[in-house]
DNA sequence: TTTAAACTCTATATAGTTTATAGGCTAAAT
DNA sequence: ATTTAGCCTATAAACTATATAGAGTTTAAA
């Protein structure tokens, strides 16, 4: 599964890479804006800063913004930082390989082979989709939305 | 992530699989040719009983033995039965659809854009692979680990 | 230089899920 | 009858997800 805290994280992200010039937004106004629960989303903010994914300014006119180039930021990099490997099994994780305990002989354990495929289907769409990939895909998704509606 | 509970589904089942006439076999058998927790494992099978994708025999002699063709029991069927729906977010899920709470507009949701692809590739996979075909592809992997080690 | 805005950090809480284990019950075969 | 083996219910420890509270620190601006 995918958890809030990456589902909140991504939405944040989304929104900041809209920001013209990467300007600051309170952390208060992106949770208001997408209905996020306000004290979660900030230790999440905060986290995705330690990364180096976000910046962060204090004090009055200060907020969050992008410490990169959102195209740039692949949702793979976001969900690894916040929920951890993308591999449904430690045993196939890139990232975070981990033995079986139980197995006997990884080389040809068969639930592994699957989970390789799946892994790696999944890393090739998440490593492959930037926030601003994204937040394109979304444009395109509101005007079919909007002009579908005027036509019905 | 794939809970133990698959995991140890699937390799009890890779196994009856690979039981000649469906023969049955005990469950304290299973458990230890795998090192699976006994009673855990139990409880699976049960599971995997009430769905149609096992039967067993009480008794002297008795044990659990596939229910259908191994050829069309699939990857994707025995984990949805036990780890629920192989979607990351329940928005997107075939078998168990749910409006997210928080989202504003589930059309244009970016992140929904983005898990339904990896969903669909997920599915791809898993529903596509049957227990004899994963067993086929194990007996190849072992066949290419034994001459590897041959010719070293 | 004070003040208010905003992020930072630590602690805590609750609920749900996962991963089991124990033990008695029931059905079948011999 | 007796033994074998699956069936069923209850229980529980450990872990994870999803937050909330509140004091502390930094900064901009009045």
């Amino acid at each position: 599964m995918l958890t809030k805290k990456s589902k909140y994280g991504l939405k944040a992200l989304l929104m900041l890479a809209e920001e013209p010039d990467r300007r600051p937004v309170l952390i208060a106004d992106l949770a208001d804006r997408q209905r996020l629960p306000r004290k979660f989303l900030e230790a999440i903010l905060l986290e995705l800063k330690r990364r180096g994914i976000l910046q962060s300014k204090k004090g009055k006119g200060g907020g969050y913004f992008l410490g990169r180039d959102p195209a740039h930021v692949t949702l793979g990099e976001v969900i690894r930082v916040l929920d951890g490997p993308l591999a449904l099994i430690p045993c196939v994780s890139q990232t975070a390989y981990m033995k079986c305990e139980e197995c006997l002989d990884e080389q040809t354990c068969g639930i592994r082979l699957a989970m390789k495929d799946v892994r790696d289907a999944t890393a090739r769409i998440l490593d492959n989709t930037s926030l601003v990939a994204l937040n394109t895909q979304v444009a395109r998704a509101r005007r079919r939305a909007r002009s579908s509606r005027r036509s019905s």
